[in-house]
DNA sequence: CTTTACTGGTTCGATGTCGTACTGTAAAGG
DNA sequence: CCTTTACAGTACGACATCGAACCAGTAAAG
């Protein structure tokens, strides 16, 4: 096989690299827009992962490993939080174990909220499921994760 | 099979796709810094995304139908063209068709510019594709795309 | 030809994002 | 100890996002 046919393929899967990024990107964009049409007033997507998290992992984390778990800079996640802390949804209490340090916790509000939110969003995920296959879908995750520990990994 | 297992089987489904939708989030926060790291000053991403599109698609598109193509709301991309603009790298001019509308062209600094950005990515993608087997990853955008036209079409 | 409904685009204002710089606390090294 | 360095979190400012209201131009109805 000469060169120029394997510069072609490589090539070929740049651009496949491009087209992914793309449509992560709009996804991104269209599921972001559909979420917070079903949240209320002035909750976003970041409040509702950082509540899912806080439920699904356990709460009385610190900012700084939540904004590790979500890949954003620390300032974006004291934002997060304090629109969380202003809804009472979750509670800040200093950390016992370091004086810089803060543990946030879930409020009896912010669990309710969640189930609630759980709720209104559920019916369009099975629509979705029982339109494009869910198994499908759900394949692509350890694909992403990959990525996503590669991009992770390689922004020392 | 009892009801209680299909319906156990559905939570999981469900489950999965907040997975997939939490790595989408994740993916793009990553690769958008590390994009924009690369390009000069303050370029973003959204202005990459439009000049790549105007450069493989056609240029001389009006700013609604580039909004409609990004799934971005139209003022979104008023501002982005506006930085554009300001930067030279597209020129609006009048829709000789419809006196409301109006086309955006590249300007050969635009052009120039795309050039050198893809020039100082594809070391990037390169090693992402040497690193996590470029096929595979290719092979998610089919998936992707299925993904996307349904979250669009859904917003009736 | 006028009136009405609609559409492409922008302006404006509220809010979210995030880099820089800062404060206060902790650990490390003399 | 005490100084130095590192780190958690925040204040602030620049900028991006996006919904609501608006303007200009088009199309449709009478």
């Amino acid at each position: 096989m000469p060169d120029g046919s394997q510069d072609a393929e490589r090539a070929a899967r740049i651009g496949a690299l491009y087209a992914l990024f793309n449509e992560v990107g709009i996804i991104e964009q269209l599921s972001r827009t559909l979420f917070e049409a079903k949240l209320p007033d002035g909750v976003t997507v970041p409040h509702f992962g950082v509540l899912s998290h806080l439920h699904r992992v356990r709460d009385g984390q610190t900012p700084l490993r939540l904004a590790r778990a979500f890949q954003v800079p620390k300032t974006s996640m004291t934002n997060t939080l304090a629109g969380l802390e202003r809804r009472g949804l979750v509670e800040m209490r200093p950390n016992p174990g370091d004086g810089r340090s803060k543990c946030v916790w879930l409020t009896p509000q912010g669990r309710a909220f969640y189930g609630d939110a759980i709720a209104s969003l559920t019916p369009d995920l099975e629509r979705l499921d029982a339109a494009l296959d869910g198994e499908r879908l759900a394949a692509l995750v350890p694909e992403l994760s990959r990525l996503r520990e590669w991009l992770d990994a390689d922004r020392d």
